[in-house]
DNA sequence: CATATAATGAAACGATTGTTTCAATATATT
DNA sequence: AATATATTGAAACAATCGTTTCATTATATG
């Protein structure tokens, strides 16, 4: 019957997300999106439907990597508060990584497309609120067994948390000293214990 | 001699600065500008060079007034804690502006220019530091007169302030509940006591 | 091997991009 | 009033935008 699809479309849309992150939605050309992917325009027109399709994909995609990372975290650590040391020290360290200067996709997609697309804007919320809730439960497990104060709700704390990772997020797309994110980090955790 | 220009050029700039803010440098045509301004594509070019001259003319005009702010801080405030406080508060109320949904101009300039324009990324380079400069300047004056503590230098809790503020913004963004964003708030400035 | 069907490549679509050109217009000076 | 000069509006520039079309190519099935 047909011919099949020759291409990986994970490995495609690896590639997508990267350029949609280096270069936002309006700054990625359909031309770039060929380039980078290897397949001819109306090959993507075929598997994608549209660039804004392609791009809501590209950041689900990404997304679902994102959360993935989150369950990582949890096997990788003994405790819950352990596992808010290890979920900050490895954003710090995806800052710290040269390749860095995209910035963070999911912050740069919120900013750029999440007032002109309601169904990105739902894709983004999503991930925020899944972020928070991920926290939100890694706090409340470490308020209950005594290694997080119980000053705050854990739902007070998972937002400052959550809201002081995107400022670390933000200031070092302009700043490179590794060593005021390691203080900065430390003091934004300060407060839990 | 020659007919003088008619337009006034901070009208026109403040124009230029809302609609690049709202719709980003790439997301804004040269006819979207030309309408918003009512000024002809030739005039704009005659005047202002190229789009991107433009865009840049606009982030200065915008970082004076971000800068003039810092100012008015000083004046309507008794003492540099109540200024950093001050500081907070009005940077909260403009996030539930309502039309804030356009994120903040300097970190949506960061995102999208910084890493493709080198003298943009300076001038943004420029306010990142201003700010964290005076931040720096009211702490460390609130740590000699005793009401902000001295567990940490006036740098260390300047970064820390900004980074936390910038992350507010991000944030707001995609959240809209005043209430949180008080209490952030509050969990930020505690540390300082 | 023939057939059905999907991926492919190339070309073209109209629309819009940023920018330039230039004649027409308007005004401060002589 | 005449002159000089800068602004203005309209048109055009080539380039690129996202998208569509369609004949060609390739392959899994019968």
């Amino acid at each position: 019957m047909p011919r099949e699809i020759l291409f990986n479309e994970d490995e495609v849309l690896k590639k997508v997300v990267d350029i949609f992150w280096q270069k936002g939605y309006n700054g990625t050309s359909m031309q770039d999106l060929a380039s980078v992917t290897g397949l001819n325009r109306s090959s993507i027109y075929n598997s994608f439907g549209s660039k804004i399709n392609l791009y809501k994909l590209a950041l689900k995609i990404y997304q679902k990597t994102t959360e993935s990372n989150y369950q990582k975290v949890l096997l990788e650590s003994d405790n819950s508060k352990a596992a808010i040391y290890l979920f900050f020290d490895k954003a710090l360290k995806s800052l710290n990584n040269k390749n860095f200067d995209k910035g963070c996709f999911i912050i740069n997609s919120t900013i750029e497309m999440s007032q002109k697309n309601t169904s990105i804007k739902e894709v983004l919320q999503d991930s925020q609120e899944n972020a928070i809730q991920f926290l939100t439960a890694l706090i409340k497990d470490a308020q209950e067994s005594g290694s997080v104060n119980k000053k705050d709700t854990s739902s007070n704390y998972a937002y400052y948390l959550y809201t002081s990772l995107q400022g670390l997020k933000i200031s070092a797309v302009l700043m490179d000293n590794p060593l005021i994110f390691k203080k900065m980090s430390h003091t934004i955790l300060k407060i839990l214990d």
